[in-house]
RNA sequence: UCCCAAGUAGCUCAGUUGGUUAGAGCAUCUGACUGUUAAUCAGAGGGCCGGGGGUUCAAGUCCCUCCUUGGGAG
C-alpha cells in the first residue's frame, strides 16, 4: 500500500506554519520545501549530481518549453523527463500557464484553449486543458499542474472575475482529462494540483478556492501572485485563499519569491515554493546569503577574502572567497555561474530545512524574526 | 634625412560639404530580476578631440608649425 501523498507532522502552535511530509514514487519530500526550477530539463548551471548532494528532494520542468524542445516524442522515446535529464528526484512540471501570461503577446485566449506561436520558430500551436495534460503524462512528472490563466496586475475586477471563470472551466476538464483519459506512462504514479486565482480580490481568491476544492485535486497551488502587487497584497491574499483550502492537502504558492516571502508564505501555512529567483539572480552577480543579499560584482568584494557563506552547507559556500566568484563573475567565466548557482540553490534551501526544524521544535516565529533582522540589516 | 599614414573616453574606434551640449562598443561603477524567451536588462561616471599658432560669426573637421607612433625610401 503506498504512503499518503501528504502527511503533516506538527501544526506550528503560535502561527499556520505546519511541516509535513510529501511522498511519491521518486521521493520523501519534507515541507516547507523550496523547489529549484529547471524549465528546459535542467536547473540552469548545475549538475543533478550537485543537487542531490544538496538533499534537492524536487525540482520544477515546464510543459511549455520541454513541449516547443526538444518536443513530447523524444522525451517518451527516453522514457520520460526523469530518464532523459537524469533525475531521480521528484519532478513537478508547469503547465505554461504562466508562458502564456508572461508571452503575451505571442498568443490569444479562447474557451478552447490557449493559441499561440512558438518564440523559436513562429509555429502555430493550441494548448488546451486537455492536451496539457496530455503533454505532462508523457513527460511523466510526479506532479502535473493544471492550465491556467495568471492575470496581470493590476487587474480590473470583472476582467478578474472573467479570468476566473475560463480557468474554472479549464479546471474541471482537466480534473476529467487526468483522472479518465491519462494512465501513468512509466509505472510510477502522477498526482495533479489546482491553481487557485482571482487577481487581488479576497471575495474572488475565496470563491474560487472552493470551486478548486468542490472539484477535488491532490493538493491545490496559489497562482497570480508576485506579478507586481505590494508584498502585503500577496501576503493578504495567501490568507484568505488558505482559509479555505482543506488542511491536509499541500499548499503551493507558484513563482514566490524573496527569502522573506517565502518565511512569511511559510507563517500563513504555505507547505511548497519554487522561484527562478535563486538561479537566475546567482546568475546576474547577485548571492543570498545568510548575512543578506549581495551583488558579487561590487568593488567592495574585490579583495575579500572571506569565504562566501561557511553557514550554508555547500560546496560552493564553505570553499571559495567572495573575491574569487566576483574575479570569475567579471571575467564571464562559466565556474562563477555554476558557484553562484549553487551557494543560491543551497541558501533556499537551508532556509526552508531551517524553517521546518523551527516549526519542529516550536521556535519558528522567533526564529523567523531574528533571521529576517540578521538578513534585512546586514553589518 | 625624406615621403606616406595616423593621433578623439581606460581600450578599440565613429564623427557628414566647418554649424545644437563630441558619440558607440568594450572596460569601470551602481541597480533591477519572483509558476525562466534572461550567463539578461537598465542607469551613471569618464574628453584641453596630441601641443601651439592661424583662417572664420563658428574648427574635432580647413591652413601652418612642432611633438609622438606606425609604415616606406635612402
Amino acid at each position: 500500500m503506498a504512503k499518503d501523498f501528504f502527511k503533516i507532522e506538527k501544526n506550528d502552535t503560535n502561527t499556520k506554519a505546519r511541516a509535513g511530509v510529501i511522498t511519491t514514487d521518486h521521493s520523501e519530500i519534507p515541507t516547507p520545501i523550496f523547489m529549484p526550477v529547471g524549465t528546459q530539463g535542467t536547473v540552469k548551471a548545475i549538475y543533478p549530481r550537485t543537487l542531490e548532494e544538496m538533499d534537492t528532494r524536487i525540482i520544477l520542468g515546464n510543459t511549455y518549453h520541454l513541449y516547443l524542445r526538444p518536443g513530447t516524442d523524444i522525451i517518451n522515446k527516453f522514457g520520460g523527463l526523469h530518464k532523459f535529464m537524469n533525475w531521480k528526484g521528484s519532478i513537478l512540471t508547469d503547465s505554461g500557464g504562466y508562458q502564456v501570461f508572461s508571452l503575451k503577446d505571442l498568443r490569444k485566449l479562447s474557451e478552447e484553449g490557449a493559441h499561440f506561436a512558438s518564440y523559436l520558430d513562429g509555429s502555430k500551436h493550441m494548448f488546451s486543458p486537455e492536451k496539457v495534460v496530455e503533454i505532462q503524462r508523457l513527460l511523466g512528472s510526479d506532479v502535473v499542474m493544471v492550465l491556467d490563466e495568471c492575470t496581470e496586475y493590476p487587474c480590473e475586477k470583472k476582467d478578474a472575475i472573467k479570468s476566473m471563470q475560463l480557468s474554472e472551466k479549464w479546471a474541471i476538464r482537466s480534473r476529467k482529462a487526468f483522472l479518465e483519459d491519462s494512465e501513468p506512462l512509466y509505472g510510477f504514479r502522477q498526482f495533479q494540483f489546482g491553481i487557485g486565482q482571482g487577481s487581488m480580490f479576497a471575495d474572488l481568491r475565496r470563491e474560487y478556492a472552493q470551486k478548486l476544492v468542490d472539484i477535488g485535486f491532490d493538493a491545490y497551488a496559489i497562482g497570480g501572485l508576485s506579478v507586481g502587487e505590494p508584498a502585503e497584497l500577496m501576503y493578504d491574499m495567501i490568507e484568505v485563499t488558505n482559509e479555505v483550502l482543506p488542511l491536509d492537502k499541500p499548499r503551493y504558492l507558484m513563482g514566490v519569491g524573496t527569502p522573506e516571502n517565502i518565511l512569511e508564505a511559510i507563517e500563513r501555512g504555505i507547505d511548497m515554493f519554487d522561484c527562478v529567483m535563486p538561479t537566475r539572480n546567482a546568475r546576474n552577480g547577485q548571492l543570498f546569503t545568510s548575512y543578506g543579499k549581495i551583488n558579487i560584482r561590487n568593488a567592495k568584494y574585490k579583495y575579500s577574502q572571506e569565504l562566501i557563506d561557511p553557514m550554508i552547507d555547500s560546496y560552493a559556500s564553505q570553499n571559495f572567497t567572495l573575491g574569487y566568484l566576483r574575479h570569475l563573475m567579471l571575467s564571464d567565466e562559466i565556474m562563477g555561474l555554476m558557484l553562484a548557482s549553487e551557494h543560491n540553490i543551497a541558501f533556499y534551501l537551508w532556509l526552508v530545512r531551517t524553517a521546518r526544524e523551527k516549526i519542529l521544535s516550536g521556535e519558528f516565529s522567533s526564529w523567523k524574526r531574528e533571521f529576517l533582522f540578521r538578513y534585512n540589516n546586514p553589518e
